[in-house]
DNA sequence: CGCGTAGTTGAACTCCATCAATGTCAGTGG
DNA sequence: CCACTGACATTGATGGAGTTCAACTACGCG
């Protein structure tokens, strides 16, 4: 579902942002369509009582704040340092336009985006800490920095519980069941190394407690 | 965020499905575009471990199975009996590119379909069941069949409960606390009054239970 | 009228949120 | 080089919301 559409921005300027700096606004009105090159952006909503959502995260090739809204449905906002490039909406829509008329694979694109958001809504649906946090490392290990063996995993725990529902405290206890049932280790904070990964997608599938 | 795109379907065949009857699979190939002429679908798919999720509601006006993905993501079936057209992907694409150069409004329908599985996923990121079924109520009372003041509910509370990723026990629990509330009433189990339209919208921001 | 499905209610249990305290690490400045 | 600091991660104890299981009721339909 990695779409790629590179060929279509070439001759753009390398933008960069750095970490913590948000690259677009919930609400604004969507003129550019960011494709990220490098890095980690996370997608950030904020409820009317003030909670902190994260719709997803993006990484190398994806393409964030299509046009299918009027404006912005989320802030994005980059978690690591990040290079990306953009296009106008107008440019876009042309682009899409030729590509309907050929073979309709930019749409596939509008499906790269939707599907992280359209994934999270079905782990929410499923009840379960341990579950919820087995799933979101399947989903994301393919994508994240790898050196050898280990990943390097820049995502605080505090946005993995944003993203997953769950409270900081309980995305570390699922972290720790995991090591503990060797599924899992993690030499550092922000290293993770996958043991067992056929253990890791059982325990995402499986309905019940990971005991 | 109900676009109409009818237009586009002049000419076609009104083509009818009686309730319970599926519209198309989950994994099919997306061969169709539906327009949902009357009657309520539903959004289905089945998790590997055999949990059903609804993922959104769909009404009159909508647009189901946009070809963003190659595949169907969901399955579609009919809650009440419905009237609906379809239009092959091939004729859809080509109505996009002439949007798309011209004003881009077809955009929009794509935005239409995300938009209920957009939601509830940010429901479900928010915890309270009786808060998820007061926001729940409050996205469909403007599209449900209305008598007078009364609305015609005809979904079941096992399908609330799938959607809502709740039990349907916990469904007719919630709705017991927005009887005793006063903030509803349920003169038949499929029949809806809405006493305190104000009311229901502020248990559905609410992140506390409603006490 | 009898049957099946859907909805309702109660009691016990489970899991996660919450609160509070402690631990760890990176960065800073003395 | 080490103490200091603040952000992030970890651990424990407690309570509450929702699940689960089971029994019961209401309703639609033959």
């Amino acid at each position: 579902m990695y779409v790629n559409c590179q060929d279509e921005f070439l001759g753009e300027v390398l933008l960069t942002a750095s970490a913590k700096q948000t690259m677009f606004w919930e609400g604004q009105d969507s003129a550019y369509i960011f494709q990220l090159r490098s890095g980690i952006v996370r997608g950030v909503t904020i409820s009317e009582d003030g909670e902190r959502q994260i719709l997803a995260f993006f990484f190398a090739g994806d393409h964030i704040g299509l046009p299918i809204t009027q404006s912005y449905r989320f802030s994005a906002e980059a978690v690591t340092d990040v290079t990306y490039v953009r296009q106008t909406r107008g440019h876009w829509n042309y682009a899409l336009a030729e590509s309907c008329l050929k073979d309709g694979s930019m749409l596939r694109c509008i499906g790269a985006e939707q599907d992280p958001i359209y994934r999270r809504g079905m782990l929410l649906g499923r009840q379960g800490a341990v579950t919820r946090m087995a799933a979101f490392l399947c989903s994301i290990i393919d994508r994240l920095p790898q050196d050898g063996v280990q990943f390097d995993l820049p995502i605080s725990q505090q946005d993995i519980a944003d993203y997953l529902a769950l409270t900081p405290e309980t995305v570390c206890r699922s972290l720790k069941r995991l090591k503990q049932s060797d599924i899992i280790a993690m030499p550092a904070h922000n290293r993770l190394v996958i043991h067992d990964r056929d253990a890791l997608e059982r325990a995402a599938q499986s309905r019940a407690t990971c005991s």
